[in-house]
RNA sequence: GUGCCCGUAGCUCAACUGGAUAGAGCAACGGCCUUCUAAGCCGUAGGUUACAGGUUCGAUUCCUGUCGGGUGCGCCA
């Protein structure tokens, strides 16, 4: 149990003790040092419904508090705020207790199976900047959702599938006639590009592109042969563009549009057999009375075309009742761009509807905004052209080996290079992490390798000189007993104890920046303990302390950005 | 036209979902290195939270309207 909820059921009791059973506690960290370590807010809404004075309650509540060896003094403040100043003894054995935890004493709920579907690139062509955002929040949610103790899967819902994959095929049928296919496929973009060419300028290809598309939907073996090879080759870029984010996918994520190609026809019939199904203009559509179109009238959601092809919403249909009855996945996150809200709202609604999927699944869409340039408009080449990721991630890197050998021009080649791609790829990840996702966000190379502020940089930084004290200190007693006396050390300590409280609020609102802004707070309050309290030159009992106190925070700082995805360093 | 999201310091962003005097970081200005990495720390300045109402003990947060921006709205994904 974390220290809020410890503290809100205590409260909790003196108020129901106090009279007012019914009302909520609001215990909260204190927005300043002088209101304590954590303020209750519940007394003056339960004075109200109560009609009585709100001072007099909290006297009340406070008289009933029983927070024996957890706070040292409670006060009463405004118009009636409950300030819960913690005891040191009490913060002390709370870190203790997480020193000698792998997991840093973060509670544990019950495992739930959830899966993550996150990044699911388009397999017709190369990564690009649009799938950034998508690939490095959904990795790390699936981290903190794996960290927590839950069943994490992730999926890589690559789109495999559709009319361009015929002409794709086709032109890898033609330049591996002539010989070129792998020069060719090397470049997936120029390959793309390529391949609409010939099929804009050439009739006859074009017919045969088509055809094509027929023949891989009616399973044949050749054109099928084909369409594996170049998938294959697409996902190998993808893997690289993976390995070099170490973003945690893999072959085993990926789960295709092509994978659920068979159950299309049966996700039809099924709607129709439960009468959701109408037929409209030609297309088998389903109205939904909870979206109403410009006119007022139930929107329509096409389930299959008037041609008789499938579109995105029922692959998404067949996908959630796979993750429902064949996965039993009782939670699936969405990390897909905020566009796409509204399909998803009606894909998640017509889900519950048909039976898909239990009234009690909780099927969310992790929504995100668009990644701009310093224009503020969406980011592009300078030319306007997308902008590779791949690229973009050597780009990263490169700036950060260009900073880390001017700041420390003293460290070997290798080295430098190693802590240019923690560094480079970090800055890139945890400006993007550490912005609210649900907006908009401004990508910056200069902000984002920032040595100062609320950077990767930064935090990788103070995680290195939480290191190279301990390189310094020699032997230390690893079970040394931890107390808090000084301000600073008392704010370290109390950041500390609220790790768990952050984890446990972004694994269930799927918020990551609440962790980047945590660690942010830690390292600053790490950094003004380091000035404040010296470490090795303290004797006895109290360097013991404030190297406990050091450790913690090393491997704070290390749990937290290794949930994010980012590495640390010894040294940099 | 209509649905959704958004508008907070010069800039980039917070504000634990209704709590106290709206906080950080850049940038600006001023201090602190013979002492654990100064890639750091301390301080100063910077605000009518787009605007106008409303709800209540209390509003950046909830409701209504206005203005401004983004994005979606039946055979792409």
């Amino acid at each position: 149990m974390t220290i809020q909820q410890l503290l809100s059921q205590r409260v909790q009791a003196a108020l129901a003790a106090a009279g007012a059973p019914d009302a909520p506690a609001i215990v909260q960290p204190s927005g300043k040092p002088e209101f304590g370590d954590f303020q209750a807010n519940g007394v003056m809404g339960a004075a109200k419904a109560l009609k009585t004075n709100p001072r007099a309650l909290a006297q009340a509540v406070v008289e009933q508090l029983d927070l024996d060896g957890i706070a040292e003094k409670i006060e009463i403040a405004g118009p009636g705020f409950i300030n819960i100043h913690l005891a040191p003894e009490f913060l002390a054995g709370r870190l203790q207790a997480a020193l000698t935890d792998d997991a840093l004493g973060i509670a544990r709920p019950v495992p739930q199976k959830v899966m993550v579907e996150y990044s699911s690139p388009n397999l017709a062509k190369e990564m690009h900047v649009g799938h950034l955002r998508s690939t490095i929040i959904g990795d790390a949610i699936a981290r903190v959702l794996g960290f927590v103790g839950h069943d994490v899967a992730r999926c890589n819902h690559v789109g495999d599938w559709g009319t361009q994959f015929g002409m794709l095929v086709a032109y890898l049928l033609e330049t591996r006639q002539s010989g070129d296919a792998e020069l060719e496929l090397a470049d997936l973009e120029n390959f793309y590009r390529k391949a609409k060419v010939r099929f804009d300028e050439d009739a006859v290809f074009a017919d045969t592109a088509r055809n094509f598309v027929v023949k891989l939907q009616g399973g044949d073996a050749e054109v099928l042969a084909l369409w594996q090879q170049f998938v294959a080759v697409s996902m190998a870029h993808c893997q690289e563009v993976y390995d070099k984010l170490g973003v945690g996918l893999t072959l085993d994520a990926v789960r295709g549009e092509s994978a659920y190609n068979d159950d299309l026809p049966v996700v039809v019939s099924d709607l129709r057999a439960a009468g959701l199904l109408v037929e409209d203009q030609g297309a088998q559509v389903v109205f939904l009375p909870e979206f109403k179109n410009p006119e007022g009238e139930a929107q329509a959601m096409i389930i299959q075309k008037k041609d008789g092809g499938y579109l995105y919403a029922t692959t998404d249909l067949a996908a959630v009742r796979y993750r429902h009855r064949t996965l039993d996945l009782k939670r699936v996150i969405y990390v897909v761009d905020a566009r796409q809200s509204l399909h998803f709202q009606q894909l998640f609604t017509l889900s519950k509807k048909a039976g898909f999927a239990p009234a009690d699944m909780v099927l969310e869409h992790v929504a995100f905004g668009t990644m701009m340039g310093e224009d503020g408009r969406p980011f592009k080449t300078r030319s306007g052209g997308t902008v590779k990721l791949v690229e973009l991630i050597d780009e990263a890197i490169e700036r950060a080996y260009a900073l880390v050998s001017e700041k420390n021009p003293g460290l070997a080649e290798d080295t430098r290079r190693s802590i240019a791609r923690a560094v480079g790829v970090g800055a890139v990840k945890y400006a993007d992490l550490s912005k609210n996702r649900t907006s908009d966000y401004i990508f910056n190379w200069d902000t984002m390798l920032a040595f100062d502020g609320n950077t990767a940089p930064y935090l990788q930084y103070a995680y290195t000189r939480v290191q190279s004290v301990f390189r310094k200190a020699g032997d230390f007693n690893a079970a040394a007993a931890l107390f808090i006396a000084e301000p600073a050390e008392k704010q370290l300590a109390l950041l500390l104890a609220q790790f768990d409280e952050v984890i446990e609020s972004v694994a269930s609102t799927c918020q990551p920046h609440q962790l980047c802004g945590y660690l942010f707070n830690l390292a600053q309050q790490f950094s003004r303990f380091y000035e404040a309290c010296p470490i090795l030159a303290a004797e006895g009992a109290v360097r013991d302390s404030r190297l406990q106190l050091a450790a913690l925070t090393a491997r704070t700082l290390k749990t937290g950005l290794e949930l994010l995805g980012i590495a640390v360093l010894d040294e940099m």
